[in-house]
Formats: C-alpha cells, structure tokens, sequence
DNA sequence: TTGTAAGCGTTATCAT
DNA sequence: ATGATAACGCTTACAA
C-alpha cells in the first residue's frame, strides 16, 4: 500500500535505500536506459520497491539534467476559432502518446516573441506556430529552437501546408462551373499565409476564366464571426453585388450567412457562398455552408509527428513534404447564378 | 548585441563571470528575490550583464530548486465543446498574466488517472479540471495536489461552478410561461454535474408547476452534436411528442436543431427549443438558438485565479464562493406553445 | 554587502 | 554488475 506522508514525494534515494541498492543503480534501472547492464534479481528488487513506494520520477530533474525537457509548446492565433482548436487538438493528442506534454499558449493580443520567450525559459524541446506571424519575427527569434510552423511556410524551416491555393481554385471552379462571373472575397484583415494563398488561388483561377475582378467586392476584415457579418453586411449595402462570394474561413463564411438572412439575402438564389476549413458549424446552418474541407485535427498531428520525429533525429524535418490535400464540399450555399438584374 | 554561439545557452554563471561577481550574488539579482540586500552598484552591472548577454532564467532548474514549476495543468473532457474551449482560454489568459504556463489535457478516451500521473511529474503546481470526472476517482489520485474543480463540486476540495440548477430553472419559468405543458430534456449519458443539476432544475421547476414528466421525452445521449441530432430525430420518430424541449448543453441543441431542420419541425411554431450555455455558434442557426447563457471564459479565468490564489496563500481556496450567475437568452427557438393537435 | 558551500532529483562517467 | 562522484542551473542558508 502506498501509505506515506504525502509531505515529501518519493524519490529514488527512497527507492535505493529501500531495495538496497546505491541510489544510481536504483536510477539505471528506472530509467530504462538500453545500456544499463544490471543483474535481473537487483533490477527486481529495485522495480519492486519502486512499485511500493509509489516512485513517480521528477521530469523536471530529469529535463535538468539530460537537456530535453519533453515538453513541446504549441502557439495559436486564437482559440475561438475551432479550426485551431482542432490543429491544438491532433497535436496534443500525439504529442501525448509519446510522452511529451504540451504548453499551450494562445497568442491574443500578447505578442509572439513573448511566448516564445517564455517557452525557451521553461526549455520547451521544440514548438509548433501555427500562423501566428512567424515569418515576421527577428531574425534570431526562434534561434535554437525547433519550431515547426503549421501553414506558414518560410524559407529553411521545417513545417506543414494544406493546399491552400488549391482550396481558392476549387472555389473558382465551383463557383465558374455554377455560370458565375461577379465575384467578391472576404479575407482576414492580417496577413496570415493560408488565407492569402487561398485568395491568389481563387483569384488566379478566376483570372484564367477572363473574369475581371472588382476591387469593391474584395474585403479584408478581422478573422471572426463578427467581422465577417459586417464585411459582407457593407457589401450587401453596395450599389452592385457579385453572385457569388468566397470567404478565406468559414467564420468569416458563418458571419456572411448571418449577414445573408437578417439582410434577406436568399442563399444560395440571390448570392453564392462559399466558406474554407468545413469546421462542424458548416453543417449547422440552414442552408448547410458550401466550403473547403481541410483537414485540421490532422494538420495538427502530422505537425506533431515532424517535430518529434525532428527530435529524434535531427535533420528528417527538412525534407519537404507534400501538402495536405483539401477538397470541395459543395453544400446548400452555393449555386446557380441567378440571371442579371442589373 | 546578443551575438554568441547559440550552441549552450547562457546561464547564472556567464553573467556573474560577465558582471565581475559571484555566482548567488548574479542569482539573488536576477531571481527579484525580495530578501536581496545587494549594492545598487553591483546590482546594475548584474542587470548589464544579464542583459547583454541575453540572459534567460532556466525556469525548470529555479522550479527544480525551490519545488515550485509555475506551472498548471488544465484538464478538460473534450475541446470540440466551444464551452470547454472558453474556460480553456479564460485560464491560460489568467495564468500567462501571471507567468504561469499551462500544461493542456484533453481527455479524450484516455483515463483521467493517467493524466493526472503525468502532471504529477511534471510537478505542477496545481491543476483544474473541468467535468472529467473528478468525483471518480481514487481517493489519493488527487492526493497533495493543488486542484480546483471546474462545475464538478465535491466536498472538502477547491472548486467555481455556475448556478446549474438555475440554468434549467430558468429554461422551465421560460416555456411555462409561453404555455407549454409537454416537456422534453435531452442530457449527456455521462454523469457530467453541470448537466444533470441543469437537468434537476428544469424538472424541479416544472414539478412544482404541477407539470407531469414522461420519461419517454426525457432522453440521454452523447454529449456531441451528432448525439443531440440523433436524440432528437428518435424523439420526433415518437407517436407523441413534446411542445418544448430543453437541451442540458448548446451542442446537443444545435445537433437537435438541425435534426428539427430536416425533420421539416419548424421552431419555434411546432416545437420549442432551448440550450444551455450560449456559444458563438448559437446565434449563427436560423432560428437563432435559446438559450441560456453561461460565462464559460469568466469560469476559466475565475478557475485560474482562485488556484493561484491557493497557491499564493494555502487556504483562501476553501472559503465557498457565489455560484457564477446565469441568463436567459430568448432567441428565436422558443415562442408559445402550439395549441393541442391530438 | 558579498562569497562559500550545500542541495534540489536526476542522469552519466567513471573506477571498482 | 555496482557504487562513488560529478554535473545540470539554480536558490538559499550561512559565513566572511
């Protein structure tokens, strides 16, 4: 029975001094060490009183002194988002079957050298940054560290993409297939690389079809449900309106719809929508929310995966990767371009 | 210029050497230690040094020396719960304030002991855990831990929780008023506290209204969306069905929502509906949701601080505090009772 | 006011 | 195969 004092916790004196052996002993065989090359009655002995005792090994001494604390952070942009969410999610999930835990720090308003800082200080053994502007930072800012960065690529640093350009383009065909040819597009306001390469694939694919684009219709506006309702509540309140609108996420997307039924803006009759993510929400609205699946829970693990694997072995996490790929899920939002009105 | 080799990190010992002092003496500057009688000259040029170097405090050694990690783990059963998300957030707000990191866990399907042992390792010096189960466990799981219980009250330990029992009480004043008298309840097959005292509220409440419960509408079922959708779709599949039903969280409503939607059930005409919790998403389906509002955010950042507080000063985390207030929000879900069709 | 010495719980490098 | 001994980076008596 572990029936002690619960003052002082179990240490591997404890253990030693309890299974008779010297304190290291006792440590080679709790720790597991492949070299450790220690009689099997003594390993017995030592595992037993261990048992006994209730030893928990002190991951922080362990951390001290081996160098790795297995502890990774994850960095997100904001958690009211469910897509991020999901990214923390998959990744929490891996991280923790392999043992690591994960220091959660969501960005806010607290700027991202900050965590960073405070992550080095508790000697995080590598992190993940999922579009939290890591391609803006100081140059040595994540010197040292082993970072990860989930869907924003830069130059010489390992992370994973989903196919965000394709996400635009599969928007564009859907929409160009659907006889569309007055677009607008709801992005978020900073400059976050998903969301960016989303609008160039669509508008890419829409250049290619010979459509023009109209400035008036392409609107940046905070990355929320808010901010998408009033984005697309002033391009409602416009002289002329497009048929057919992308949104760069689907809480913009969500925003729009909102925005949609109080103006009275039948969807998909009088106006096409179409959000990017397919978060659960999508499928809650009436009508269902025409969107991009991506798939975040899996973004999150795969991201987990390269940088453990990255641990492991230094190197592996700079061989490119192919991007996660996206796919259309063409739902009740979208539709039939209504004939010309105007 | 912080311009070394990034190869060893600089600790105590490069900035004494660097400040011409000894080591504790460059240790009792940069550690703020309140006790610190050091001349301001040296003082300065510990600072110097420190800076100069780009000196950063190995947080796990301090946390190995003084047996405090400044750390907390924050447990939670489920993140695809937006609620579960918000007290998240509201505690990692409160304790990176306070310089405090947090160590996530999402329950997931592993047992609750196993993160508690993990934690335990990772000497944390307290932990929140919300609706997991906490009332379960073994005896000492929680044994010299510093934990405070999130809407899961049990006797003798640190907890905040809503007023839950008012939530449903305040549900049932509302469909009594519109004249309802069939009632339905959809709650979590788990024993989640905040769910069934929701759920003891409302039926308290309507008992007392001379209300006769039929346990035929009175239905449990995971506590997800697609739970709520398929509890709802069963129930409507009955001969006979409730005017007004009351769903123990806004997921399971919003999944009972939709399954109205495709069911052709207009709300609130045909059947009113309400929720438990007011997320985002509650305001985004047409009708707009019921419901009842539950400051999830407030409850993690009041979570946080009380244990912070208990870990600043032993004791203070016992005194019973108010139950956080709750309100209904009427939206478009709930409307008067039909008059009687059969 | 400052330096010396000890120790936190662990792992790792040696002799033995 | 096992046991001293040192080290990880830091804090904290205690001595100078």
């Amino acid at each position: 029975m572990p029936r002690r004092p619960p003052s002082r916790p179990v240490t591997v004196r404890d253990v030693a001094r309890h299974a008779g052996v010297s304190q290291p002993t006792a440590s080679l065989v709790l720790s597991a060490n492949p070299t450790a090359r220690v009689a099997d009655a003594t390993r017995q002995r030592v595992v037993d009183a261990a048992h006994a005792l209730g030893y928990r090994p002190n991951v922080l001494a362990r951390a001290l002194v081996r160098g790795r604390s297995f502890a990774i952070g994850v960095l997100v942009p904001d958690l009211r988002n469910p897509f991020f969410v999901d990214v923390v999610s998959g990744a929490e999930r891996v991280a923790a079957e392999a043992g690591y835990a994960v220091l959660l720090c969501e960005q806010g308003r607290t700027p991202v050298q900050q965590h960073l800082e405070m992550l080095r200080g508790r000697q995080v053994d590598g992190l993940l940054i999922d579009a939290a502007g890591a391609s803006e930072l100081h140059a040595d800012a994540l010197d040292g560290l082993n970072v990860v960065l989930v869907d924003e690529p830069v130059a010489a640093l390992p992370g994973v993409v989903t196919d965000a350009a394709r996400a635009g383009e599969l928007v564009a065909e859907h929409l160009l297939a659907l006889g569309h040819r007055e677009f607008g597009f709801l992005g978020p306001a900073d400059p976050v690389w998903s969301a960016r390469m989303r609008e160039r694939g669509y508008a890419a694919a829409l250049r290619r079809a010979g459509v023009e684009l109209r400035t008036a219709w392409w609107r940046r506006t905070p990355a929320t449900i808010a901010g998408g309702q009033s984005a697309m509540r002033t391009l409602l309140a416009g002289a002329a309106r497009p048929t057919a609108v992308f949104c760069a996420n689907d809480l913009l997307a969500l925003g729009a719809h909102k925005a949609c039924a109080l103006a009275g803006v039948r969807l998909p009759e009088a106006l096409s929508l179409v959000g990017c993510d397919d978060i659960e929400m999508a499928r809650l609205v009436t009508p269902e929310l025409s969107t991009v699946s991506v798939p975040a829970r899996a973004l999150g693990a795969r991201a987990a995966r390269l940088l453990l694997d990255e641990l492991r072995t230094p190197g592996v996490a700079r061989r490119p990767r192919q991007p996660l790929a996206v796919s259309l899920a063409a739902r009740g939002t979208s539709g039939p371009a209504p004939r010309r009105a105007a």
